[in-house]
DNA sequence: GAGTGGTCTAGACCACTAG
DNA sequence: TAGTGGTCTAGACCACTCT
């Protein structure tokens, strides 16, 4: 029993990635391509450590992130192991913030986004108050629909305080996501988010674009977006329909 | 400037507790008790952790708890403040495992809880699944429905897996809370839970416990919570008015 | 530049699980 | 009893924020 089980893999000391994350992510990589199977038990956390060259105590930091994106689980006396989705494609927005489009793409399916209007200017009272805008500052709104197999399945609404982004108006946002294009195009990490949910009846506007009856239950979720200082970049208000699309939170105590 | 700010606390060294947790209890009793105000700005790290004798990474850890229950907030070169929720009767279920029942408890509100009947049984198909349970194997079933301000507000069936806790039919569910007979009367602990967001519309059975039109527009949350083992211990349907309770998660990317 | 949190090390001992 | 994760220590250096 070689060295066939723990493939050789460089920590890069000096980039600026910590290496907690490096690590995180190439035992990520290891999931994601199937390299490690479901149920696969890791070494144990002082081997892997001594593996890689690292205290225990970075491995553990990658462990505690990796239990939180609900990748691996550890059993106290048993070990470490790659999680089990009994149901893989139903893992959506579990434990971490990430968006609807990730969210989809990571489940394998496939979208359409149709951009329905878009405009920058003042933003009604209830947004300027969710993003904690002075009445001087613009937002740049757009209304979109995606479509899950040609069918319209999340009606969005995005406002995107301009203070950040100058610009952003520009793009072109049939091609590019949102969330892509504030991070990449402007520079900035989108840390956190608030969502709250509701039950709330299509009125016509969102029957026709949704294609469902009026009255027809959707669930509704407000976002609010957060940057690594603590300041709001992003809300939104999204429609769905919930029997296209599963919305799911696992927590721990 | 003695040790006016800093009360002194005593640790508990010997203590089953972990340090770490004695510290995010007595820091989160500060808060909840209103002696540390919103935005009120912790000492430093180093200065923390010298005065209550712990290393510095015991005190970081008990800091990531409080994070992840939003609690506190640190900002890189600022420092560590209490949380500002401007709403703080809008912060339930965030970021962490918890009922609603601790839920309601949190934002001050009271509630009653009426039982509309309950049984033991074998299970139908979709619970033995999401309990992962084999099929001779019985449940516990409840369906409550509670009352916010006297107007009813959730509607909830629980099926508790009877393994683990036999004899839970004689309790007395219009006072004890399902979450505290599973954890108390029977020593579990439940680590985590799983909840999917549907909106759903009201049928004739609901309609008339939740006193809403048929077809009105009601939050569905299928839940199953979880042992520390990973074992399901309970599962739930839970349906609410969205207009009388509101259901956020905060996450972190 | 002073203060703060973010990262990392290299140990140690304990508690839980399983053979 | 061996192996594993859970807790804890006592340092160190770096990156960020503010003045």
């Amino acid at each position: 029993m070689k060295d066939l089980v723990m493939p050789l893999f460089q920590l890069d000391k000096t980039s600026s990635v910590p290496l907690h994350q490096q690590i995180a992510d190439w035992i990520t990589r290891q999931i994601e391509s199937g390299k490690w199977l479901p149920r696969y038990k890791l070494k144990g956390e002082a081997e892997l450590a001594k593996d890689m060259k690292v205290a225990r105590g970075t491995l553990r930091k990658s462990m505690q992130t990796l239990i939180r994106t609900g990748r691996i689980v550890q059993v106290h006396g048993r070990g470490t192991f790659v999680a089990s989705h009994e149901k893989q494609l139903e893992q959506p927005l579990a434990g971490r913030f990430i968006t609807f489009s990730e969210a989809l793409a990571e489940q394998g399916l496939s979208f359409k986004t149709k951009v329905v209007s878009q405009s920058i200017g003042y933003p009604p009272e209830n947004i300027r108050k969710l993003l904690n805008l002075k009445s001087k500052q613009k937002v740049f709104s757009i209304q979109r629909v995606r479509y899950l197999s040609g069918e319209p399945a999340i009606h969005m609404v995005n406002h995107v305080s301009c203070e950040f982004c100058p610009g952003i108006e520009r793009l072109d946002f049939w091609r590019i996501r949102l969330f892509d294009a504030i991070e990449k195009e402007f520079g900035l990490q989108i840390r956190s988010g608030k969502r709250t949910f509701e039950a709330r009846s299509a009125n016509a506007h969102l029957s026709g674009l949704l294609e469902v009856p009026t009255g027809a239950p959707l669930l509704f979720i407000e976002q609010i977006s957060f940057l690594a200082n603590g300041r709001a970049i992003e809300c939104s208000e999204i429609h769905m329909k919930s029997d296209l699309i599963r919305v799911t939170t696992t927590l721990t105590r």
